[in-house]
DNA sequence: GTTCCTGCAAAATTTTTGCATCAGT
DNA sequence: ACTGATGCAAAAATTTTGCAGGAAC
């Protein structure tokens, strides 16, 4: 796990508490797994870990942690076309990633682009809109299946 | 409706014949209903407006129609963060535009910006990967919410 | 002790599939 | 006529809500 990774854990839970949540575990558990994550989980492999972990949470409970996380900013929920919802963390900093996503086999990559910010930071100047975030999701065929 | 949607119904319809597909009532409906819009529909709202112009389709029937058309490239599938998907016609000649989703009610605008396409094409070079879509969606507030 | 959090079950929502029938070629 | 397209209903998949019991403060 990187320091980053670790310090968005501590991160969360701190911004939580400060909002007047208090820690219960099904929402630490998903905290904890989000922040040993790289990329997006759906809510189904989020429960599905916690169970395997021998964890008793409801998914109600994934769902709602997920929830309260994404209302905080701390996560991000991200659909990519297949019609359910990914969350990843959102690390301090300004430092984000966006994806690709295969057509052919559905597989989810990141790649992060500095031209590609400026070009998203400079639009949202352009625009009568305050822009609080963005998402990115090139589609295609990845390496392995073209 | 402009030339360039007039134009994007007639495409449609022989793009689909080309590909051996028949033409049926219901999709025909759905091209043509698509074909007046300047930016997307759930699917819920192309039943809901069909219906109320008196046309007996099924909702199957309409996501069936969007399938066809999402694979036959003339339909793009969106989705913003709500859980539903949306659907608008892709126009040839690369032209399209990318959308801003207000956080708070929820409205969805277009937009388009050069600076980004190009950003957006250097990168499918970049990576090593067949770009044959993108999504930009901006979340905020817009003018009026602000 | 109060209030929030949690797990289970049930419900709601969106999308897909089965199937008999109809329509286009 | 053959085969794809369609409408209805049922099913599947994802997400949300109700509620009673337990945990955090």
């Amino acid at each position: 796990m990187s320091i980053a990774q670790a310090g968005w854990r501590e991160h969360a839970l701190e911004t939580l508490r400060d909002g007047g949540h208090r820690s219960g575990g099904a929402r630490t558990a998903v905290i904890d797994l989000l922040a040993q994550q790289d990329c997006c989980l759906t809510a189904q492999e989020i429960f599905d870990r916690l169970r395997a972990d021998g964890r008793s949470v409801g998914i109600a409970s994934v769902y709602r942690a997920l929830e309260t996380l994404t209302a905080a900013k701390l996560v991000q929920r991200l659909e990519m076309g297949e019609g359910i919802a990914r969350y990843e963390p959102v690390h301090a900093g300004g430092e984000h990633h966006h994806h690709l996503v295969c057509d052919e086999c559905g597989k989810v990559q990141a790649f992060e682009d500095d031209a590609l910010e400026d070009a998203l930071g400079r639009l949202g100047e352009r625009l009568g809109f305050e822009v609080g975030g963005h998402d990115v999701v090139l589609r295609g065929s990845c390496a392995e299946c073209r």
